[in-house]
DNA sequence: CACGATATTTTCGTACACGAAACAATCGGG
DNA sequence: CCCGATTGTTTCGTGTACGAAAATATCGTG
């Protein structure tokens, strides 16, 4: 049949001991490229982030990546520490601090070469392309099958609460 | 050219993406559960694996659940600390410790209604049938994807490690 | 028997991740 | 103009999660 891990799993669990071993894998990776790089991955999304758009407040950053931003500013701490983004306050509002990645958070990520940066890619595309496209329909359609108010969407930053799921056919 | 990032973004990143939002509606149902029951979901996996099987070791327990045995130490020492599993050395074998759930550990998790349980579960189910199987099998190939040394699998510690993969090896 | 190799657990340091509370700044009424 | 409500950031405490190193115990070989 078709292998179980544990002894007695039904379809249910499965997906679950999956899902633990994918998050674990990328923590791993991320460990090795701390090792390797000196940088953890979601340092290296957060500067990616940053080096697109440069308007970013923490707040909508946390958004984006869909993390709280007690922990996005702790990332950014220690970014900061290293001198690979910078914190400055908005001139026409004060409570905002604006993000910025210096020439070193740039140069830090030119120098990591592509292949370290995204494990879950890689593993990804060891799929067949049909598998891919499947998976990540999938992937999407689970994560909007949580409580929506425990993964506030970006939009809902920037155009006020949605009255209704966008992109039901991308 | 592929990022892993932004909202608009190729079936390759969107994949990741909705992993991340997938990870941390759990953990945040986790603070839940933490908040209401006084438990969290790792320390709930770990008294259920218990309850099962009694001849739990640290090591075991920690293959079974595809974390490292620091980590599960860690948990341990919370769930020994309030008393709801307890530690005794092997006699046999005196660098192993036995693993055990406490009878106030069973009543605390048969306290915990089955609802606040799984989130997971709960999401998963809101799936149609035929998605949730294939996603639970996508899941399990895509796990098999990352590189095979960075989870060993649960066998390789009773069985030994194995001489091959069990069904799709290219 | 001694002693190194191995097996297991524990400890330590670090990074991530969250919520709650403290803090800072802006804005709208009265 | 002050003062409460609101928005935005920082701080604090806790719980994962990992690897490396230390500590403990067993075992095999000389």
């Amino acid at each position: 049949m078709q292998h179980a891990v544990l002894p007695e799993e039904g379809s249910d669990g499965r997906g679950y001991h999956a899902l633990r071993r994918i998050t674990r894998a990328l923590d791993v990776h991320s460990r090795k490229l701390h090792r390797e790089w000196k940088i953890t991955s979601p340092q290296l999304l957060c500067l990616h982030t940053l080096q697109k758009e440069s308007v970013h407040t923490l707040s909508l950053l946390a958004s984006e990546l869909h993390l709280s931003v007690s922990t996005v500013n702790g990332i950014l701490d220690r970014l900061e520490a290293r001198g690979l983004v910078s914190r400055s306050r908005s001139l026409e509002d004060q409570r905002k601090v604006l993000l910025g990645i210096t020439p070193a958070g740039q140069a830090l990520i030119d120098s990591v070469p592509e292949l370290m940066r995204d494990s879950y890619l890689r593993a990804f595309s060891r799929m067949p392309a049909d598998e891919q496209m499947l998976l990540s329909e999938l992937l999407v359609k689970l994560a909007r099958h949580f409580d929506p108010e425990i993964t506030p969407a970006y939009h809902d930053l920037i155009t006020g609460p949605a009255t209704d799921y966008p992109e039901d056919r991308p």
